[in-house]
DNA sequence: CCAGTATTGGAGTACATGCTCTAATACTGC
DNA sequence: GCAGTATTAGAGCATGTACTCCAATACTGG
């Protein structure tokens, strides 16, 4: 079945996404990721077809080390704030165990990296399809939080659970400082704005 | 003194930072923003020296924009924790009153807009002394709210006044919602989290 | 050992991009 | 009106970029 591949597709993958997150989309040219990983320009096209193709997949593979990871500690913790909480801590707790995957899905836009009308249809789909499990775990935490679909509800669990994390590894991440150095007081302002939003929900 | 101006400074600003905002640093090129801004690219080499340059003082303005508005915010305020809500509140307000620029520094990262090495001296001081004012008051918010430098109150002050109102912005600005509509309930938020720190420190 | 084949490897190509150059232009002070 | 000059304007150039092409290579099944 012909000549075995000599080059892990991961290794380009890698040379990619850090050279992206380094310097931006841009700095990350087919000649730069050929350098960086040691795999010649022709055996890239032979593997991922385009320079596009390319990075999306490295943005797919991003995004789903992310999601497997956040839908299985929320899955371990206990139902409602518990479960919000231990949601919040993922992002946390992803950027010390990934640093540069991280550094990837914070730094770096979608837009970025890939138009979508230019990729091949698996990877359109794929990409739309990576949300779906991630949204219908706020639904489930929004009624485990606040016994209904309340619309105010969710968007306080949005700020709390997603936002607030994101932005608070964003700012560590560009200032080269830990971000778990702060994880108890980022969690309990997490549990502040949830329980003040039960408050608000259920008067 | 030679023939007048024909194209206005920020007209080149204004479309260099619509095309970094729409699709990422690297779609602002030389020739989209000539013609986009309807200047030709002789003007605004005349003008701005260089591509990066061009990108630099998009930059620069507008963090200039958002931190003139913000001391001037903090200024104006009561001191302790009425000065740390307004500039909070700031964050909103500039969101509200600044969408296009507001979505650059939510979405564009310095890096990927210019390498700080091949930039013209003044400009580079320029960068390096626009965060030193808001480090300041940063620093002056922890006295006033805490009553001493205190490590774990610094945390929760930035974690209230900076990470949590960059991400309920960042969440409405690219869902294409309004961020003031839950202005009150975000400030509620903030000042919950500063009070239990206050609670906290002060044992 | 011999097809058959998937992969390697890098020189070569067409095109886009940042930037330069110079003539024309339209104002000011004298 | 007449220099003097800052700005306009866009054609042209050198370089960097994504991508192609095809011979060479190294494995597998028969």
């Amino acid at each position: 079945m012909g000549r075995p591949r000599l080059h892990a597709d991961d290794t380009v993958l890698d040379a990619a996404r850090d050279l992206v997150v380094a310097g931006g989309g841009s700095r990350a040219t087919t000649a730069a990721v050929s350098e960086r990983s040691a795999v010649p320009v022709g055996s890239l096209y032979h593997r991922f077809g385009s320079r596009e193709a390319l990075l999306a997949e490295v943005w797919l593979r991003t995004v789903r080390r992310f999601q497997v990871g956040l839908l299985r500690a929320a899955a371990a913790a206990a139902p409602g704030l518990r479960r919000a909480v231990a949601t919040a801590a993922w992002t946390l707790d992803f950027a010390t165990a990934q640093p540069a995957d991280s550094r990837l899905l914070l730094l770096a836009r979608r837009e970025d990296l890939l138009r979508e009308a230019a990729l091949p249809p698996a990877v359109r789909t794929g990409l739309r399809e990576l949300n779906e499990p991630v949204a219908r775990l706020l639904d489930r935490l929004v009624t485990e939080v606040f016994g209904r679909d309340d619309g105010s509800g969710r968007a306080a669990l949005t700020i709390a659970v997603v936002d607030l994390p994101y932005a608070h590894v964003r700012r560590h991440l560009l200032g080269g400082t830990d971000p778990s150095g702060q994880r108890a007081s980022l969690l309990r302002a997490v549990r502040l704005i949830l329980e003040e939003a039960q408050r608000n929900a259920i008067p």
